[in-house]
DNA sequence: GCCAACGTTGGC
DNA sequence: GCCAACGTTGGC
């Protein structure tokens, strides 16, 4: 799950009550839809981008299944989206929990050097999409390697 | 700041 | 339903 730091930070999820908070503002359909296929549980790679450097800045875990984005509903909101009614939503949001933050991000350059990351949504040019789907093979290979530089449990 | 790679909009 | 124009994302 991608997120501009300046926006909204690793930092601040750990600062948040429960170090949790609820993905709202995704208003792309194929993102959204990643996010309703969340179950609690899932793990979660926290990326920064639009920073320097770009690139994995913590581990968070869902906590809540998708349920309807209220910031679609708020004129004042940035996100707001006359579309979307309470009757009827448009867009969803995941509840995620930080699960630990990394003592340094792994820069995109870096995940586009493994070879083990070949096919990786996230080092394809032009990827965009700020919620996309990690394979199982590559979310074990990058805990695997935290493991080792941090003690992180895969 | 540039620009590639999108997704969306709207005329037809 | 096609597609040009436009707006946005996001790496560099």
């Amino acid at each position: 799950m991608k997120s501009e730091p300046g926006e909204f930070s690793m930092d601040d999820l750990l600062n948040m009550p429960e170090q949790t908070e609820h993905w709202d503002g995704v208003r792309n359909y194929q993102a959204r839809n990643f996010m309703m296929g969340m179950e609690p549980g899932d793990g979660v790679l926290f990326y920064h981008s639009v920073t320097q450097p770009v690139g994995i800045a913590g581990i968070a875990k869902v906590v809540k299944k998708a349920y309807p984005d209220f910031t679609a509903w708020d004129e004042k909101d940035k996100h707001y989206d006359p579309k979307s009614t309470e009757e009827k939503p448009r867009w969803f949001m995941v509840d995620i929990q930080a699960v630990q933050k990394l003592d340094e991000v792994i820069p995109l350059a870096r995940l586009k050097e493994s070879p083990e990351l070949e096919g990786m949504e996230v080092t394809r040019k032009g990827s965009r999409l700020s919620v996309q789907p990690v394979s199982e093979e590559h979310w074990t290979f990058i805990l695997e390697k935290l493991a080792g530089l941090q003690g992180l449990e895969v």
